[in-house]
This record gives C-alpha cells, sequence and structure tokens, in this order.
DNA sequence: TGCCAAACTGACCGATCGGTCAGATGCTGT
DNA sequence: ACAGCATCTGACCGATCGGTCAGTTTGGCA
C-alpha cells in the first residue's frame, strides 16, 4: 500500500465527514490529492469502494469492542470501563463516527453502511437490554449523537482547541452522568 | 398557495433530512409527490428555493427566540424557561434541526443555510456567555446536536414510540441537566 | 359557451457524475 | 540495456443532474 492510497483514504474521510459522501466527487478527491480521477480509481476500483476503507477501521475497532462488551456481565463496574474505552474510540475515529451516524440512514444498500447501522443496532441494544424506560434511551442517543456531532463541529462552535486530555476526561463526565444506570426500586438516578 | 406546494414542501423536507439535500434528486421528490419534475421547477424555481421554503419556518421561529433570549436577564431562570421553548422548538422541527445542524457544513454558500448557521452560533454565544469552560461548551454540542440526532433516529434505534407529553418532559430533564449553570466558586455542577 | 390564468407536461440543454480503457511514464531488478 | 510491474493520465462513455421552454390540460368565472 503505498501512500496515494493512504493519502487518498485520509482525504476522502475527510471530505466524507464534512461534504457528504454523495456530494463529494472523485474530482474533488483527485485534485485534493494532486492526483487524476483516473489515479483515484486505480487505487479504488469504484467510489463506494473508497468509503468502505475509509471507514472499515473504525468498524473493525467498534465490532471488537462491542464483542468484548458482550461477553463481559452486564455489571455498572462495566459500564464504566466500556465507556472510557468507548470515549477513547470515539475520539481516535470521531470523523468516522460522525459519518455513519449522520449519513447511516443515507447510505442504505450499500454493505458497509449496513454493517455500519448493524453495530450501532447492537449498541443501543447493549444499552437498553435493563431499562425499558424511554428516557434512557433517549440518553443513549443524545449520547452517541451528540458525541459525535460536538467533537466534529467543535472549531465552528468557537471551541478554542483543548488539549486532548482535558477534552477526553470531560467526555467521560458528561457521557458518564448521561447514561449512569438507572435505580430500578425508585427510578431516580443514582 | 395550493396543496401541491404544501405537498412538495413536506416532500422534500422528508427526503432532504433522511436522505440528504444532494443526494435527493428533483425528479425522486417530483415521483413522491406524483408529479413531473418540471411541475416541481414551476411551484418552486430551483432545487435552492426548494430548500429555503423547507426550512425557513424553523430559522424564523428559532430568529424569534433567540431574539428574546437575548432581551431577556441571564438568570438561571431565565435559562430554564428558555430551556422549556427550545424543546417545544425542537420537537416541532426535528427534521429541520436535524437537517441544518448535520447538513449546514456541507451547504455552504447556501444564503439559508449560512443564516441557520449564524443562528447556531448565536445560540452557542449565549450558553458560552458566562463560562469559559471548554466542558461546559461541549455539554452545549452534545445537547443540540444529540437531542437533534435522537429525535430524528428514534424509530431505527428500537424507541417505541412514546407519547409526545413523556417525550418533551424527558427532553427538558436531559437538557436541564447537561446544560445546568456550573457554580462559579467550586466549579462543580449544582 | 368562451376565455384566461393557474397548473402541469415532455422534449431538450449543458454540466457533471462514476466508471472504462488504451497508452504514457517511472522505477526496480537482472 | 532491457524487461516488467506499479503508477498515472486524458479521452471517452452512458446516466443523471438542475434547469429552460413551448405548448397542453384544467378549472373557475363572465
Amino acid at each position: 500500500m503505498s501512500t496515494s492510497s493512504d493519502d487518498l483514504r485520509s482525504i476522502a474521510l475527510a471530505e466524507f465527514a464534512t461534504a457528504g459522501y454523495s456530494a463529494t466527487s472523485l474530482h474533488r478527491i483527485a485534485d485534493l490529492a494532486g492526483l487524476s480521477k483516473s489515479s483515484v480509481l486505480y487505487h479504488y476500483s469504484s467510489k463506494e469502494t473508497l468509503l468502505e476503507a475509509t471507514i472499515a477501521p473504525a468498524l473493525d475497532r467498534m465490532e471488537q469492542i462491542l464483542d468484548a462488551l458482550e461477553a463481559r456481565t452486564l455489571s455498572p463496574e462495566g459500564r464504566t470501563a466500556f465507556l472510557a474505552e468507548f470515549v477513547d474510540f470515539i475520539l481516535q475515529y470521531r470523523l468516522e463516527v460522525n459519518m455513519f451516524i449522520n449519513q447511516g440512514p443515507s447510505l442504505v444498500d450499500v454493505p458497509v453502511i449496513d454493517r455500519a447501522n448493524d453495530l450501532v443496532v447492537r449498541l443501543s441494544e447493549y444499552f437498553a437490554a435493563n431499562t425499558g424506560s424511554v428516557e434512557e434511551k433517549m440518553r443513549f442517543g443524545i449520547a452517541l449523537g451528540g458525541a459525535a456531532y460536538m467533537l466534529c463541529r467543535a472549531d465552528s462552535l468557537n471551541f478554542e482547541s483543548a488539549p486532548i486530555e482535558q477534552t477526553r476526561v470531560a467526555l467521560v463526565n458528561i457521557l458518564t452522568e448521561l447514561l449512569a444506570p438507572v435505580d430500578p426500586i425508585t427510578t431516580n438516578r443514582i
């Protein structure tokens, strides 16, 4: 795998995540890479293949996390440990996550997107497993979609660039607060 | 304004919000409305005009809310009252909000989208006015992007349809918790 | 009935889309 | 020097895009 392939992958990722998959032409990706459209199609046989190469690593990592998660017991400690792991994941792959979170519904019938949607459903089912509460499910949706949105639009919302460790700690705080398990007796948050 | 115009507006809204603006062709909108593409362009002189008609009502309402908000004092009570108002707004216009939240960056140079982005910045500046805290800004981004995402993807995340009033109360709870002002002395959340 | 404007349509336009292909260019090992 | 493979390119293709236009259908009103 040469430098061009990796360049194309990261360029495509940035464009797909910000401008959207269908709004990004192969011509534009080629221009940004300093190549011709034909060269892009030499490295990736189709636009869809390029999309797949773009988000597959994130999906692999997320699948790995989910597999480990479902093998554990559903203890509150397990949840806390998972949250730290998940925050690291979403920080590392924020562009990819924002992509298949927000563009997932518009890219049905693309196999790699179907896979992404399946993973999101698996994750939501984990959080909804013990609670039938509507608010609990809403909290999960807000946490997932909100984190993906915030991390990608941070600069356009007048965030000064904060050190990554501060962002990580703050995000763990917020998601822990949002997703803390409900006390089933009093139905108050513990 | 005839029935066809309103039909086209609501059809376009649903398609733009779910499939994305650039991924939705005038031909598809015409098909869904049972009309020809030429008829769509008879009611709305361009695709961009149709987009404008689609989200302008939501922008008018949001601008109205922001004007009233900035005229008030920045008291915690003002914040609470605003949150209830804002939740009603986002529930009524969830498709429109999800559109210019998630597709805003990909539709620059479209005047109506620029207006939407300006409004989002105004809102974020209100919440960031008293706190330079990075976590506070992150909380705002998560609340805004998360609520928009959750309300539009509820069905795909195995939400059973809940009564609207329950959703409203739960959303006010969650956003209040997320956006509660920080105690400036201890920098703990009150 | 006749008339007129609103509503609607199909044919057509230039531009751009993703994708194919034959060939040019460069780089490496022999 | 030559062979061979990876890389890259421009010309070209059919399909679809947003948009224009001349003309037809429709419905209400005099």
